[in-house]
DNA sequence: AAGTAATTGTTGTTATAGCAACTATCGAGA
DNA sequence: TCTCGATAGTTGCTATAACAACAATTACTT
């Protein structure tokens, strides 16, 4: 059973997400926030105070990627980084007033994008869309 | 409607995509050959003399990746590079003994891939699924 | 208490991904 | 034919993404 190239269930999916990641940068480029970066805001915008190895395992990404994003916001001042006294190895991330001005103007323009990507997709389909992306990631993670 | 981080589609697509890279990469790594290197391979061993502007058509990817890519398929003796006559602008790109046998090698492996990505899916369900996905597409390409 | 394990973060490397600016070539119109 | 615009690739830059190797700190074990 020879597979073409497009019966690649894999391959739509990268397709689709690099085209949100295009969507979604282009939306930010007005905040100076790159779109993973935008990601560390919206958990900080939640709570901030986490540790880079907290940052690590909610956003699912390398140790090395969260050091860097970090580096990089707080480089443009929208956080400022300070080692907790009760274990001086780890890195917590706090915001910036900077940082919380940004929020507010960057939450809506996440909705927005939002609203814009699931925009005539009924409640029921994304469900089963968000049940199907779980089961693909199952069952890659299995092996 | 403030929305929660695991509340946006756009998050669990990317995280679907990067697992689907990671386990990709780990089943390519004993041949050489990188997971994007290898879309290029599998449009080639599908039929070889596409020109970079064409494979950077059918990978909907921007010319530099592409010529990076290739660049570094050639290194690896997969390839090889020729200018047509008719236009001396254009790169075609063949594929090389090695290449043509790596493919004899790889294809099993992609297809054992896409069957464990899809187990326990139905096809009806793929069909879903590769819709929604289209629609999204549609959604923020519209834009 | 001392030595070893494990944890947390950083730096270096490779591979995407896309934008801007550039070169070389081709094509179209005066 | 000559100019100019369009096309095809390349190089430089920034931003992910993950792995290996490393340093600093903490926790565990005896």
């Amino acid at each position: 059973m020879k597979l073409s190239f497009q019966d690649y269930i894999s391959i739509k999916i990268h397709q689709t997400d690099l085209n949100l990641t295009k969507f979604i940068k282009s939306k930010l480029e007005d905040f100076n926030l790159a779109p993973e970066q935008n990601l560390i805001m919206m958990l900080l915008w939640e709570k901030d105070g986490l540790t880079q190895n907290q940052l690590a395992e909610k956003l699912d990404k390398d140790k090395t990627n969260i050091a860097r994003m970090s580096s990089n916001l707080e480089k443009k001042g929208y956080i400022y980084r300070a080692h907790p006294k009760e274990d001086r190895r780890s890195l917590m991330l706090f915001l910036t007033d900077s940082g919380k001005e940004l929020g507010e103007r960057v939450i809506p323009v996440a909705e927005e994008f939002n609203d814009i990507v699931c925009k005539g997709i009924s409640s029921d389909e994304l469900i089963e869309l968000e049940r199907l992306l779980t089961k693909i990631n199952q069952n890659v993670q299995e092996q």
